[in-house]
DNA sequence: ACACGTCGGGACGCAACCGTACCGTCGTTG
DNA sequence: CAACGACGGTACGGTTGCGTCCCGACGTGT
């Protein structure tokens, strides 16, 4: 192949930047609308308001575009302050959650993913990647913090931990679909640090396993 | 109309059970499989070795199939034994919450329904009343219990706690995906146990803690 | 000012599914 | 034993979405 010289692209020859932040955030109203499922190309242009052709330029298909969102969206980390307590770190988290399940958009598109997940790998594993990031972070600043305040036991189980602190609000706001008042946070809070310090109590068993 | 003499039908002009029990059977494996979205009649026959119009004659739509099912399966409430105390009957229904979202249909119909309920409000009833039966029964039984024996205060917050005990499990197994030991179960009985008892002071405020 | 070359848009063939109408079958009831 | 009548299955038109191809438009770099 003589590709002796090659311009590169210019004019209108270029991606219009627009056109692609359009096409984005019809797919998450068409996702939060039919879900992955029923996710359809041409719904998402027509929503658009663009054509087909732009999107398959951008994307080879429905999976690599949604892939791209995901990772877009699950890439920022939320920052955790440090408050100087557990339970004030906590409260904070909840507050951040909540807020976030809050949104319409996210509460329809999050569990509808996570199901899609079970059924698709490419998806499960994105988000799998996603999720263990999240966890760790919880995992290793929240309760890092509390271990090194002396709040928790050093030999905390990180695992258990992020269950148990994300798992209530998650069931409350995705599944039972109702709301978390705000003044309900801290109540919640000092539940879920009772219960990290008892769970935290490595397996009793007879130890041995590390 | 003169419907003078209307016999009863009989013959072969009655449904047969073992094709409607195939389509059931066939409706919950294509759901686990491509999920409420793609579910179609066609499939569904295919898979149950049935034709399409079997399928019509006894619901009117795919709606009406599904919510049938939900009915069907969420009707029969789980028995909550009695072991004399708060944590016994908790591991218990641990136990048996761990056990049911272990089978694979269970933990990819679960979590697609309910994301779907976000979207198609006569799912979302349906749902939503399973889970309030689920979640009243808990409450009363299980906390009802608790507050009788003194382990719980009496002005005990049912939803709270229904959030506590469920959340967490549900996270780990539907949402994480990781499988929940059975030697796990009893060290997050036991930190529920503790986060129930400050959670169920009931709103605080400028109240002493107990 | 020209020419380059990618862009967006519309159209097309293909496949899947929906919901219905029709048709021969079959077991019970009188 | 004969007729009833709903059964299950096939066939059909209509709709929707996929993925591709071709074309005119357009704006930058030479």
């Amino acid at each position: 192949m003589t590709t002796e010289k090659r311009r590169a692209p210019a004019g209108a020859a270029v991606l219009r930047g627009e056109i692609t932040t359009a096409i984005r955030a019809a797919v998450m109203q068409e996702l939060a609308e039919v879900g992955y499922g029923r996710l359809s190309i041409e719904a998402v242009a027509r929503r658009a308001g663009v054509s087909k052709t732009a999107i398959y330029r951008r994307w080879r298909s429905k999976l690599d575009l949604v892939l791209d969102m995901v990772s877009a969206v699950a890439g920022r980390n939320l920052p955790l302050l440090d408050t100087g307590s557990l339970l004030g770190d906590l409260e904070i988290l909840l507050h951040v959650l909540a807020r976030a399940l809050q949104h319409r958009l996210a509460s329809q598109i999050i569990p509808d993913l996570l199901a899609e997940a079970a059924r698709t790998p490419q998806i499960a594993e994105k988000l799998q990647q996603a999720l263990d990031d999240y966890q760790q972070a919880v995992g290793r600043i929240l309760i890092g913090r509390a271990v090194e305040r002396g709040e928790l036991p050093p030999d905390a189980d990180r695992r258990a931990a992020v269950d148990l602190i994300v798992g209530p609000v998650y069931w409350r706001m995705a599944i039972s679909r109702a709301p978390l008042g705000a003044e309900e946070v801290p109540r919640l809070a000092s539940a879920i640090v009772a219960a990290l310090r008892v769970a935290c109590v490595r397996p009793v068993r007879d130890e041995v396993e590390v």
